[in-house]
DNA sequence: TAGTGGTCTAGACCACCCT
DNA sequence: GGGTGGTCTAGACCACTAC
């Protein structure tokens, strides 16, 4: 888990934060200290404390009641990723409350189908990357992705590229590029033969899929594939706040 | 451009932005003026301007780059919604194109089954409201919901209900109760006969189904639903901007 | 009424990108 | 170097809730 990229005052306190929420010290129900409390107790202003309060708003951690004070939601035991979290796989799976792993495939070269070449910004028939790779959890197959890029993004063209990184890291190690946002589709399919038996699918019962393509901030598409995910084993809970 | 007092100051300015990025004030790609210039235009602080950019940005509207600029995202067209606007049905058909309708279909008092008193907390066999909804894009069948809440909830306790209204409407002025968060759970299934009927779609063919709970400031669960929709015509299509 | 979160301001400094 | 967005501060006032 090597993102420690906490360097703002306002994530550091973000995760102090959560860190007493998950271990107790601010049990569910429970009323947190008032912002000028915290503020005091870490040093820093208010506003950098509501900063940090207000990621752990939009992920349901916390409510938070005007004129009251801010509790912990102690109904959040059962949801295991809020809606930022979903195209972070291992993530999903971790806090499902599987141990994650990502196993590759294959990883080959050839050209782009139309498709492809159309979302990547690519010549018809242009060298692409293909990564198939299956993710489990507890040795169970869980999801099935196949992910494509520019073989002109590879910067460092090793022959033994290690397909079991996050994809994040993946594009920053091999293309040195920084996934801004992605753009997704989600459906319910029936799965064809190959993603079937992959994922050890009895016939005739269906699969979400997901048709992701990430962009940098360039506003460059990346990399883009489809994932088919077993909701029989990951359920996809999700909480979303109102605003 | 007068701002309001009414809504807040932050939010006034993001509805202005996003208005002139939707009429194409500011084009695809082009880049916004400075927060300062903004700030300077409509007589506020630049925080205030930053709070109204950050939501266009979560939406993935705007794309901000630091030490360049602020840009309108070109590749917004094609997607009907963000990840916040997953569970505004009518606001999901619009944004994809279509007109949206709800037609009710029942509305009708029985007794909670065993999921359903433990979802909202429920004694066994209470009296609930069952509401059966179909919704329209452009004449078009596209999502068939059964929501359930339960009926000492209901303060105007009148016969004719009128369960054409968004849900967040129906619960604030039957209930006069407002919904601050949702946990759903979302997977593909084959729907039954019924749904399949209801919802015009030939056997065979998987659909999404959402189980969603809706709950208020005081964590009281208030509603919760299955929701089947048919992807075929509804491209559910969702934009993530990478933290 | 006292205390909470919600909003806004004015100003400061930093990190980064461009030329 | 000059300008941009990213972060943080200190202080103010408002809206709401509990008592």
């Amino acid at each position: 888990m090597a993102i420690q990229r906490s360097k703002s005052i306002a994530e550091q306190v973000n995760v102090i934060l959560r860190q007493r929420i998950l271990d107790k010290t601010y049990a569910p129900g429970d009323r947190l200290p008032p912002e000028s409390v915290l503020a005091r107790e870490f040093g820093v202003s208010r506003a950098t404390v509501r900063s940090a309060l207000a990621r752990l708003d939009v992920e349901g951690l916390i409510l938070r009641k005007q004129g009251d004070g801010t509790y912990v939601n102690e109904r959040l035991q059962e949801v295991n990723t809020h809606l930022g979290g979903l195209w972070e796989f291992t993530q999903l799976i971790e806090s499902s409350g599987y141990q994650p792993a990502i196993k590759p495939l294959a990883a080959i070269y050839r050209a782009a189908t139309e498709r492809e070449a159309l979302t990547l910004n690519l010549e018809p028939e242009s060298n692409v990357l293909s990564l198939d790779r299956l993710f489990l959890a507890d040795e169970q197959r869980v999801i099935y992705a196949q992910n494509v890029l520019s073989a002109d993004l590879l910067q460092n063209a090793s022959d033994d590229i290690d397909a079991s990184l996050h994809i994040r890291d993946f594009m920053k190690i091999y293309c040195n590029r920084d996934i801004a946002y992605a753009i997704s589709q989600i459906c319910a399919v029936l799965p064809d033969d190959a993603a079937r038996k992959i994922l050890n699918r009895r016939a005739g019962l269906p699969l979400l899929q997901l048709n992701i393509t990430f962009y940098d901030r360039q506003n460059a598409p990346l990399l883009t594939g489809v994932s088919y995910l077993d909701d029989s084993v990951l359920n996809l809970r999700l909480v979303q706040a109102w605003g």
